[in-house]
DNA sequence: CGTATTTTCTCCAGTGGCTAGAGGAGAGGG
DNA sequence: CCCTCTCCTCTAGCCACTGGAGAAAATACG
């Protein structure tokens, strides 16, 4: 079967080099074969682990949920509750962050609309920013 | 006037030590004053400024967009647009940010929901991470 | 066959915005 | 005097990469 170097697994996959070699040293990519002049060889099977995990990196999934995926998929006869829950935790945790950053959405918006074009001494967002008390979320 | 150490400035601010250190030490705080045994020494003028900080920081404004905030708010006489620019720029920045999300919460919902709890070799949300090409959203 | 360019290797550092810990010195109270 | 609390500096870690230096090997071209 045909092998191919890194440069055409970046190329096949659209990850980069450096982040293939990332993936290696985190382990979300088992050690790649060498050549007898230690270059990384690559087959298609890699090329499928690896655009699986672009494609779950792609929906925002985590490294960590990332590798249980990955172990996950290998064993196919096991229910795929674990994969449910794992992925309904994400999405849990994206509609999280929506209603953050809607939240933050609003207070900016409130505040930039009312800037009357003076100067500084009067704009509104600088005193919301000096007077404001406890902040629209508690962090990001 | 009274002045009074970091732990002080802490509780009034809401801010933890070890953030209001690292705030000093990439600018967005001056070097504070420090007392004959070298411990730092704030007044009400670095509480007001440190809660200025805090504000931006929950509505999410990077660390660079603060010192220049910082610094228009310290030239009352200047037009405030450049405040307004920044700002708007903020907004668009969220924005996009909350569209890519969304995109992602789609796609994620759309893939979990055809789940039909059976084993890992039929699971939707397996076989999309496999098969799916392009993914959703460049990146996050 | 020699040279020039490209590809790959390893290792190290930086991104943003903190947060946590080690190890030590000074402050305040009983 | 001792105990505990607070503070000091310095370092490293978080996440998921990204980029660069310097060297070796592979390929392309004349």
């Amino acid at each position: 079967m045909k092998s191919f170097a890194i440069g055409a697994l970046s190329e096949k996959t659209g990850v980069k080099i450096p982040t293939i070699r990332y993936y290696e040293s985190n382990g979300l990519l088992p050690a790649a074969a060498r050549t007898d002049t230690n270059r990384r060889s690559y087959d298609d099977a890699t090329v499928r682990r690896l655009k699986f995990i672009r494609n779950a990196r792609a929906l925002g999934f985590e490294v960590d949920a990332i590798r249980t995926l990955l172990d996950l998929a290998d064993q196919p006869d096991l229910p795929c509750a674990e994969v449910e829950a794992i992925t309904r935790r994400h999405l849990a945790d994206i509609d999280d962050r929506l209603a953050r950053l809607s939240a933050l959405r609003e207070a900016v918006q409130a505040t930039v609309d009312q800037c009357e074009r003076g100067r500084i001494s009067h704009c509104r967002v600088i005193e919301v920013l000096a007077d404001h008390e406890p902040g629209v979320s508690e962090d990001l």
